[in-house]
DNA sequence: TTGACGTATTCCCATATGGGAATATGATTG
DNA sequence: CAATCATATTCCCATATGGGAATACGTCAA
């Protein structure tokens, strides 16, 4: 089965580290197809390949311009990861990441429910 | 080639749904392998396999305890994943979203270089 | 030791992908 | 309409994966 047809979120998408650099790039501005294979040496159809998915899980758009096409960041689709990993910060934030050793320590199992929320 | 040798980072680790429901559930504690084969509904060799791979990418740590072995979230493994997506965050923060669609009315154009940044 | 339990591995199979090359499609210019 | 530029698609192939089933391992209880 592979990777539960995943092509469909914005993680997937993401997984890719050619396609992060092409939203880093349009992170800089609207883009034509053939400015990224310049930009990102890459071939002509990898990236149109790219662009496809990236633009079907909405991570950019797409303008007509005579026989180019410029594609631009749709930051928005990123904001779902965004907000999922920021649900762990605490598990990383030094203050925090402190406390839960200290509380790892003295229970010595499990810390469960309720961490230090309130 | 399929993805390529991806799999040695947390992006790809995450990509995947059932590993994200993992880290969800270890984010509330240590779990054995058996807890999350009951939380999750799971196969018990599939969650072995997946925490085999958060494992490798530092996403989870393990502890032996008897014959069981406690798997605990590793937090600062997502720390990347949350800066590179928090780059992107003035591209959906409404104030900005705002003024890029006026810029680009204005300039038509690429607004590429320093946009609203200092 | 033997047997049960908890977990990791291995096999096998279906399939999602990505890259490279070649080709199709659209639009622009002459 | 022909030639050309800019992109998108399609083919083909190697390979990474994930799930399911069976099995190997390591640990604990008798």
């Amino acid at each position: 089965m592979a990777r539960a047809a995943t092509t469909t979120d914005a993680f997937t998408a993401v997984a890719e580290q050619r396609r992060r650099e092409i939203l880093e790039v349009l992170a800089r501005g609207e883009r034509s197809v053939g400015d990224l294979v310049v930009e990102l040496h890459l071939a002509q159809p990898q990236v149109s390949k790219h662009l496809k998915v990236l633009h079907e899980v909405g991570l950019v758009a797409v303008r007509e311009d005579g026989r180019r096409r410029l594609y631009r960041l749709e930051g928005r689709g990123l904001k779902p990861i965004h907000d999922w990993v920021a649900g762990f910060a605490r598990h990383w934030e030094d203050r925090f990441g402190a406390l839960d050793a200290v509380l790892e320590e003295l229970t010595g199992e499990r810390t469960d429910g309720n961490d230090h929320e309130g």
